[in-house]
DNA sequence: TACAAAAACTAACAATTGTTAGTTTAATAG
DNA sequence: CTATTAAACTAACAATTGTTAGTTTTTGTA
């Protein structure tokens, strides 16, 4: 199957572009160009510019759906538990930037059934992670302070690791989950 | 001087309109309908649509570089640097959240001079936050792990408030700065 | 080698883009 | 009241947009 290979080549090249400038402001001129075809070429292998964006999106939203739930649902501690979304997301970042990127900033450009399909996956994704932080306040393993904080603080520095994960060398799975756990279980401060 | 204002109102609701879509996802009769008259009369008022994001976002840029400066050089406590930090994302998060989403999202826009000088800015600015951390670490009041994860974790984490801030009620400046406090320098751990 | 399918091409379209020119209305100062 | 200026308007432009139709080239297989 070529198409397939094609199809996933488009994809990916569109999500480097996409992360560098935005959905919008990338025209299917300049995926072309990247691939080196022309612009008319790529209709041979996807259906429309919005095609590759959910191609990009709704995949890596249904992982972290997937895997978030795996988490919620397990029997582990609290800390563990956000030891593993940690890692959840130190994954997908290191395997797949150009995507997160793009999920992160330009999931508003998916239409009608695919943004409600999103957005409904992002409230239940949050809605999981706040429910293990509230677990480990009720519980005691965690501190109490104000969860909601915690929760978006501790998500939206995750989400945006796709940033600055590259600019630095040797940091590689194992360093990131074990500088974020140190700095989100312990803190800063000596 | 009606003119000002005037100007002044196109810039905010522009900014408004570039928080929810991204810069090149609005067109001048986007921003004209928002404002109740048409796409030419906006250029009473301003020279063109990237005149907007200048305004928009170099502001706003200045005044973080601006205050950073003033924290660096002061004669505080690292922790108390670090405290400072925060509080000036909380204030300019509070009073201007729509110009540093546009900030964070559409930068990449800018163009030539503006483009570079923001950059530098924002160089600047990481350059001088991991300074703070890096003199923490080295006279003991900051926790020996990676370096590179703490300055990014904290700032990216600051930078993406505006995202979530007003989802949740009572998250006023002292309730924020008391959360991210504790989070960043305790930790979640009890 | 011949042939079918895949994947590229050229040319063009209708719609939308930022912006300009020229004109009319509204507001303000003498 | 009048003159000036600010700020709106209509109409249009040239360029760019995503996309389609029809055609040619490339590729893999029998």
């Amino acid at each position: 199957m070529k198409i397939t290979d094609r199809k996933a080549e488009i994809v990916a090249v569109s999500a480097r572009l996409f992360k560098e400038k935005g959905y919008s402001a990338v025209t299917m001129r300049d995926i072309a160009q990247a691939m080196d075809i022309k612009a008319a070429s790529l209709y041979n292998h996807i259906q429309s510019k919005q095609e590759i964006l959910v191609l990009i999106i709704i995949e890596i939203a249904e992982e972290f759906t997937s895997v978030m739930n795996e988490i919620v649902n397990s029997n582990l501690s609290t800390l563990e538990k956000i030891e593993k979304v940690i890692q959840l997301h130190i994954k997908i970042t290191l395997r797949n930037s150009d995507a997160l990127a793009c999920l992160n900033n330009d999931w508003m450009h998916l239409t009608d059934d695919q943004l409600s399909y999103f957005i409904k996956m992002r409230e239940d994704y949050e809605q999981n992670f706040r429910k293990i932080i509230q677990e480990g306040i009720q519980n005691g393993q965690l501190k109490k302070s104000n969860q909601e904080v915690m929760v978006y603080a501790i998500l939206s520095s995750l989400r945006t690791m796709y940033l600055w994960h590259s600019k630095s060398k040797g940091l590689d799975e194992k360093t990131l989950l074990k500088s974020f756990t140190s700095l989100y279980f312990k803190g800063l401060e000596n």
